[in-house]
DNA sequence: CTGTTAGCGCGTTCAT
DNA sequence: ATGAACGCGCTAACAG
């Protein structure tokens, strides 16, 4: 029955014959869990998100979905809500869920330490940020040069007063766009306002109220 | 070691220490997999959702996961981009993975048959949506009464010429809001224009669409 | 080509 | 209070 439903060749066309027919009459299904714990994998991705609330992590998540349902895998996702130690937690979970792979974006740049050593044992991929000290892939944007050129631009535009409201300095992302943001302002000469650079954790919430106070300086 | 992590009292406390010693040791982490195997149930909850892009869905999704992840459970989450489909393929599949229960927002309000009984097998919600052939329960809003509502105000404000842009009419609520939409219109003798009342699949390009031609119109 | 068997890692039951 | 054995449903290996 296991070769008829794996597609294995070597079986005579009666016998599938009536496999089918049996698995159709009792409408049989096979049990994932019993093979996930059999193959010591499931056709599982653990999608560990920062925020699911922003609209960026929404599209990585439809994106991802998208395609993991075309390959025949379903996305075990979870919500880091920016909270290193739910990310530690669910980093475990899908250890011990036998989950094919991971992909995380990172709340920190540090990790927590982990429970063994995840990373040894399930393929893991970063995406937006970085954790510094985990050896792994990683899908990035060059943050630095992106701030850079957005800060040029706005003074060759003629602004001189210019403000950034960016995540935190133990982030990846907010590290390099404020890196990029006042390497900027350098190589123009401008002299830099401590006030007008924010680094908040990258909610929303956090956002609009940097931004009230930037608009509430004099 | 099973007795000991989950907690049951009659184990004598030396026995535990050196099962916990152990456990601290190899740093052991039970293989959830295998347990899910052994009670036929998983602390997992499919979520199936009928759009991930939609902002409405999205604060769902971060509200399941938020009780959930206080609760001890994990999500399983599945996007069926409307489309009934991918919902029955997802359905089978939150069964066959032993999920402890589903919440799910229809595509459609009849479902396309199941493999089996899912819903004898599984617990299950339906979530802003309801399934009109499958007995569970739901949690739901009076979408005739609240689109009647916002009719009757805008025609209390003096408009007369009143557009509506709503989901499918095999989708609960667009069905329940088209309904609130005419009634409203009625109650208030106003004729219906066929042309200003359109239903859709709710998603952000249909209405945007929909939307165009609706201020197209003479 | 096909039937049988072992074992994945648990929780539970049956004996102590 | 604890050790031993069984079986959840599957796949892979082994034997015919």
């Amino acid at each position: 029955m296991s070769r008829v439903l794996a597609g294995n060749p070597r079986v005579h066309a009666e016998l599938r014959e009536r496999v089918l027919a049996a698995v159709e009459e009792l409408n049989y299904r096979p049990n994932r869990v019993a093979r996930s714990l059999r193959v010591q994998q499931s056709s599982t991705i653990g999608l560990i998100i920062s925020d699911i609330q922003n609209p960026f992590f929404t599209s990585v998540v439809r994106a991802v979905e998208d395609v993991a349902y075309r390959h025949g895998y379903s996305i075990f996702l979870c919500n880091s809500d920016e909270d290193p130690e739910k990310e530690r937690l669910y980093l475990n979970l899908m250890r011990d869920e036998n989950v094919g792979g991971i992909i995380v974006t990172p709340a920190r740049e540090k990790r927590a330490a982990l429970d063994g050593d995840v990373v040894a044992q399930t393929p893991m991929v970063m995406l937006d940020r970085r954790m510094v000290d985990v050896e792994a892939d990683a899908v990035l944007t060059d943050n630095l040069e992106a701030a850079h050129r957005l800060v040029s631009h706005l003074i060759a535009n003629g602004h001189r007063r210019i403000g950034a409201i960016v995540g935190g300095a133990d982030i990846t992302t907010g590290r390099e766009r404020m890196e990029g943001y006042v390497r900027a302002l350098q190589d123009h000469g401008i002299e830099r306002t401590p006030a007008l650079a924010i680094q908040v954790i990258p909610k929303e919430r956090n956002g609009a109220e940097a931004a009230a106070r930037l608009l509430a300086l004099p």
